[in-house]
DNA sequence: GCATATAGTGTCATAAAGGATACCGTGATG
DNA sequence: CATCACGGTATCCTTTATGACACTATATGC
């Protein structure tokens, strides 16, 4: 989903929706809301929970996400480095819709078969 | 958001959250879902309701729903052309996750200003 | 000296999403 | 006859998101 520019809002009333979707649509980003929802995570414990992010996609949605407030980064100016992200207070309170995506994905994404031919038809 | 294309989900247990992240994270798909919820509308009353999309976006989107099984397109074998969407019950189990979009954007886009402001003096 | 791990950055490439525009067929309306 | 409304299609084009790959610096271990 390209990122949305709408500058002003004057699709109402749907448009709460549209802007929310817009800050959590990044390809990786639910999924690392997801994984910071069970506490802080370092770069690369992340980039270990997503299993195929490249560094460069990673570093880009967690600077999207810290710019927009959801988390937050700790640097240890250690070497090696350490960088410890964790979700702000902000970004605590879209847990509702993760958690909601979430039992939806588990309710009606069960059997990858079934979902996997849809997905294909839709490809073809 | 380009379309996921993963083969597997092996990133458990975060990819129900992608998956449907996926479903509904077309650039128009969570305000047409939101406005479907209301009640069943024509092609152009949709598109009344998103003040800028063009026909063909329209379409795409309202194809990829029909597709996944969360709208159903009844066409009236009329002149002029007559076609009603509305949700499927698929379409319906979606209402949790529109909902808390919906009221996170309400609670948390408004003023876009105000919110702006927040996030960069965190920043800061 | 060389590899490894850390958390990145920079450059380049590509696929996909989104958009602009024009067109179709029909029936009613002017 | 020209035009509009309806619900689309077909083509072409631009913008974006995502990805591949190489590179950085430093400390540690072999």
């Amino acid at each position: 989903m390209p990122r949305i520019r709408h500058t002003n809002f004057d699709c109402a009333p749907g448009c709460p929706v549209e802007g929310t979707l817009n800050l959590i649509g990044g390809k990786w980003k639910g999924m690392i809301l997801f994984h910071l929802m069970s506490g802080t995570l370092r770069f690369n414990e992340i980039r270990r929970h997503l299993n195929s992010v490249t560094q460069r996609m990673l570093t880009n949605q967690l600077r999207e996400l810290e710019a927009d407030g959801f988390i937050t980064r700790k640097v240890y100016a250690q070497v090696p480095p350490k960088v410890e992200y964790s979700l702000t207070e902000h970004g605590r309170s879209l847990e509702p819709i993760i958690l909601a995506l979430k039992v939806w994905g588990d309710t009606h994404l069960r059997s990858e078969a079934a979902k996997a031919a849809t997905v294909r038809s839709r490809a073809a």
